[in-house]
RNA sequence: GCCGGCAUAGCUCAGUUGGCCAGAGCAGCUGAUUUGUAAUCAGCGGGUCGGGGGUUCGAAUCCCUCUGCCGGCUCCA
């Protein structure tokens, strides 16, 4: 007899030798139907194995992470058994479960795949899932895998196998499909009711770009088709939230193809948001000790030789400016930290005055290959809210606990709640990659995480993800599709000031080498702008609200009111319009709803006499009428409330 | 940059296997209407079918190329 421990602290006795499935069924009959794999001592494998020892035990279901991912995985085999009858030949790259459904990356020689042969290729996937067919496990030598591999011709899964160690390799066969897999998978392929194959696209073999191209295949499927359908709906939802759909409707900012692509064009209601949130940003630095620089959006050639950023990022930048006469290089200003730099390095400096904390709305230029461009969130011109903290190394934890409490305070603002946080660090194996002394990025290592630490912030910590010159922080947000997007970050950098060969004189009267802490709360407007467009879905808080009112007069006759009306509300700092158009007041009302205007003031003869307003708020409805003071007071406690 | 797809009026989209002066709704303009909480009515204007080149008697439609956009890959200071 074994004894497996349940999640909920339970214990019960079973057989040794006993399956998930069976486990699952002495518990009830719909858990054993819809179990899709066990996880046992932390190993996530088939329900339908042999347990032999004492164990904790989980048994997955779709509502689990591990669920989902086995179904997903499983579906990815049933894909690619659907594409080998429909494409015999086809070799497989890897097909892996991701956060939403899953992918197989192919190789079908010559043959080209539309869009049209997605619809195809689903219906061979639920066809083949009606024979129910069981995933079956089989373990095999090195030597078998091989051979079988050779004779099939597929030279991927080949490459794969040489990294794999003999005595642990395993096959999985559903129907007439067995591909190289550790597994685990469902029971069998006929729980995948539902299937949807979301999109083509060319992926390099194993991301590398020197490599083949292969055409990978994204779907998604489910238990059951309803759940499809609102996936779907979900997507479609989504979609309309995406930034770049609601920029162009809310007329926040726009792109040109003359202007160029990547280099967004801020409209004037787009320049209103970004503004309140960079004076909201400058008090809250004020506040915390910046002192606001402004530097030129060029640079000479030197400055960056100096940085070092030309050599390594010299040929992937918009290439060299030169001058007619004397022949000059000028770069773009690809970051502001040489400046800076420059700026600290302009007079002598006592330990006395650090932390120097140099603060810049500073607008840089990135050459990004036009594949990458994305709407807001990945340009090739942009204005990050940066600054720079040179301070001594004992300083150092405390700058960054005030850095943090500063993008706690942004996010908070923003309601950003779901962000999470990476520590990256760097890989010990690998001192060569990381410029600094040993002491000083564990010292700089062990400053991040003690003030993540006391400012009780949750972060993931990610081995080898540090930058050369330093390790750091940043801030992770998803927009609308889930994709996820870097925002603020927190950077420590020992490279700067030894290149820049900044110093403060201590006090022995010995100079020093300053640290420099590279840091941007939003990270950078743009990026920003898309992902505070998306959360709210263009329904700014008021704050942000580039017009905060719109007065629809019920006649022309009462223009004059609500121009009154108007006055007295800018002279109160509100910021709004009239909409005295000859329309009908519902073709006015629906516009400001369409447009997302917050409140909606309709006037007429009764607001008139009453020297009142009727309100309405966007979404709401109308929710009363009440005199202008009132209104005034009304809208402080909503901006306020943070409405 | 690479793979695949897309590009028709300001916007959203129609446009059968290449064939008369390229269409609709919304937006715009003009006029009527003077409106009480999500689209008043009528009339009018508007497109070198993304740019360039080619095939053809004839191209929005087929081919090449450039530009931009979309979904990914790679990269990201």
């Amino acid at each position: 007899m074994i004894q497996l421990t349940f999640p909920d602290g339970t214990i019960r006795e079973y057989e040794k030798g006993i399956s998930g499935i069976e486990v699952a069924k002495s518990i009830s009959e719909g858990l054993a139907r819809n179990v899709l794999s066990i996880t046992v001592n932390g190993e996530v494998r088939d329900a339908d194995r042999p347990i032999d020892e004492d164990a904790q035990i989980l048994l997955n279901t779709w509502s689990d992470e591990e669920g989902k991912a086995t179904f997903w995985h499983s579906s990815a085999h049933l894909m690619a058994e659907a594409l080998e009858e429909l494409y015999p030949g086809v070799k497989f790259g890897i097909g892996p479960p991701i956060d939403n459904g899953f992918y197989y990356d192919i190789d079908l020689g010559d043959r080209q795949l539309n869009p049209s042969d997605l619809d195809k290729i689903e219906k061979k996937m639920i066809d083949l899932g009606r024979k129910k067919s069981e995933f079956e496990r089989k373990e095999v030598s090195k030597k078998e895998a091989i051979s079988y591999f050779e004779e099939k011709g597929d030279e991927y899964k080949l490459e794969l196998l040489q990294d794999l160690k003999d005595g642990e390799i395993t096959f999985y066969t559903q129907g007439e499909f067995t591909d190289l897999c550790r597994g685990p998978h469902i029971p069998n392929t006929g729980m995948i009711k539902a299937v949807k194959l979301l999109s083509l696209a060319g992926a390099y073999w194993r991301g590398d770009e020197n490599r083949k191209m292969l055409t990978r295949i994204y779907g998604i499927s489910f238990p059951k088709q309803k759940e499809l359908k609102e996936y779907l709906a979900l997507l479609e939802e989504a979609k309309k939230r995406d930034h770049r759909k609601l920029g162009a409707e809310l007329e926040l900012f726009m792109f040109s193809d003359r202007v160029g692509a990547g280099l967004p064009i801020w409209l004037p209601k787009g320049q209103v948001i970004r503004d309140r949130l960079q004076q909201f940003l400058k008090k809250e630095q004020e506040k915390r000790g910046y002192k606001m620089v402004i530097t030129p959006h060029i640079g000479k050639k030197d400055l960056y030789v100096t940085s070092g950023h030309y050599a390594k990022y010299g040929e992937d930048s918009f290439q060299p400016i030169q001058t007619p006469k004397e022949n000059e290089e000028f770069l773009l200003k690809p970051m502001n930290c040489p400046h800076h730099c420059e700026i600290y390095g302009n007079k002598p400096h006592s330990y006395r005055e650090l932390p120097i904390r140099i603060a810049e709305f500073g607008t840089v230029y990135r050459y990004e290959q036009s594949g990458e461009l994305h709407g807001l969130s990945r340009v090739r011109g942009f204005t990050q809210d940066d600054a720079h903290i040179f301070c001594t190394k004992d300083q150092l934890k405390d700058e960054f606990l005030n850095v943090l409490d500063l993008t706690k305070v942004v996010l908070d603002k923003m309601g950003f709640e779901d962000f999470t946080a990476q520590i990256s660090l760097r890989d010990p194996s690998t001192p060569e990659k990381y410029l600094g002394t040993k002491e000083n990025w564990d010292a700089a290592e062990q400053a991040i995480i003690d003030a993540t630490e006391e400012a009780g912030m949750k972060a993931k910590k990610e081995i080898g993800e540090a930058a050369f010159y330093g390790p750091k922080l940043d801030f992770m947000v998803k927009d609308a599709i889930g994709r996820s997007w870097q925002l603020g970050t927190i950077q420590v950098d020992y490279n700067l000031p030894e290149r820049f060969e900044l110093e403060y004189i201590g006090a022995d009267n010995k100079a020093y080498r300053p640290v420099m802490i590279h840091r941007a709360p939003f990270g950078s407007m743009e990026r920003f702008m898309s992902i505070l467009i998306e959360h709210t879905a263009g329904k700014f808080p008021l704050w942000l609200s580039p017009e905060q009112y719109v007065i629809i007069p019920v006649s022309q006759v009462f223009n004059d009111y609500a121009d009154e009306v108007s006055k007295a509300l800018s002279s109160s700092g509100i910021i709004g319009e009239v909409d005295n158009r000859n329309e009908t007041i519902g073709k006015r009302i629906r516009e400001a709803e369409v447009q997302k205007i917050p409140i909606m003031l309709i006037v007429g003869e009764s607001e008139k006499e009453n020297r009142s307003v009727s309100v309405r708020m966007q979404g709401k409805g109308d929710i009363g009428t009440m005199t202008i003071m009132e209104f005034i007071e009304f809208f402080d406690l909503e901006k306020e409330r943070g409405a």
